[in-house]
DNA sequence: ATGGGTGCAAAAGTTTTGCATTCCC
DNA sequence: GGGAATGCAAAACTTTTGCACCCAT
């Protein structure tokens, strides 16, 4: 049985001699238990209530580590704030320009490739998709 | 022959009842010439040699109506603000990881698709690829 | 003449940083 | 014990907004 994904991270914190505190769990249960493609201050709040000293410095610090350790995806969506995704394999993602609900496509896109005279000697490390639309909910 | 960029973005200023001042066109201008995918703070620096006074939100206010009007596109390129692109056709960029240059890619990635059954109900409006990567400069 | 535009300053929102205290290893 | 993490507050940045004055139409 794989072991869970909190612990698995604090293992990766383990391995990169970053400490194991009571406020890093707390985060990375919310972001893999209720919290979807939240941000910053979303994942603040829902910590928040487990730990009302919790500072929403020691989210952005925590945060910004995992992203530095490939362990989350940082998504700008053209909101003036960042959200992430802790899915850290490239995959797409379609947002709703009504609600703002975020879906994970489970898709290799890999059809999305540049031509070697596109790339004018780039050395491409990612790609980012993001499909914009409206959801069932929104198409007024 | 064609007219000018500068004076269709004014044209269509004009059709859209908003007026044409000294200071809009000047934005224009910098954005067709010698800017290459700026910043608001980009275009207003560019600016302010010809025209002291110009203010910050004269150009944030004639950038959104822009965009607005569907005349200049927004990108976010993670880096916690806005750059804005002339070119309005959908179309791909890469960008350097290193020293932040954009390029526009001319082609249409028309293989960029969703499946009906990955669509879960949404209208979708449109799609944003964009690659990451280090220019032949910034590889070391 | 009039309604929109401009410039300035203040405000709002997100993210970072400095620093004293706390706590994991 | 030691070095990193935390919490708080202040700062840094981008973007928006309120308002008095100005100007294109």
């Amino acid at each position: 049985m794989a072991m869970r994904p909190v612990e698995q991270l604090c293992e990766v914190l383990r391995e990169h001699g970053l400490k194991v505190t009571p406020q890093r769990r707390l985060i990375f249960e919310a972001l893999y238990d209720g919290l979807d493609h939240p941000s910053a201050d979303d994942i603040y709040h829902a910590v928040k209530g487990a730990m009302p000293d919790m500072s929403l410095a020691t989210v952005y610090h925590t945060i910004n580590d995992l992203v530095t350790m490939g362990e989350l995806v940082e998504l700008d969506l053209g909101e003036g704030k960042s959200r992430y995704d802790p899915l850290t394999s490239e995959h797409p993602h379609l947002v709703c320009l009504g609600c703002r609900k975020v879906e994970d496509i489970a898709r290799d896109l890999d059809c999305v490739q540049l031509l070697p005279e596109e790339m004018n000697g780039y050395q491409v490390e990612r790609c980012d998709v993001v499909f914009y639309g409206r959801c069932p909910d929104c198409q007024s």
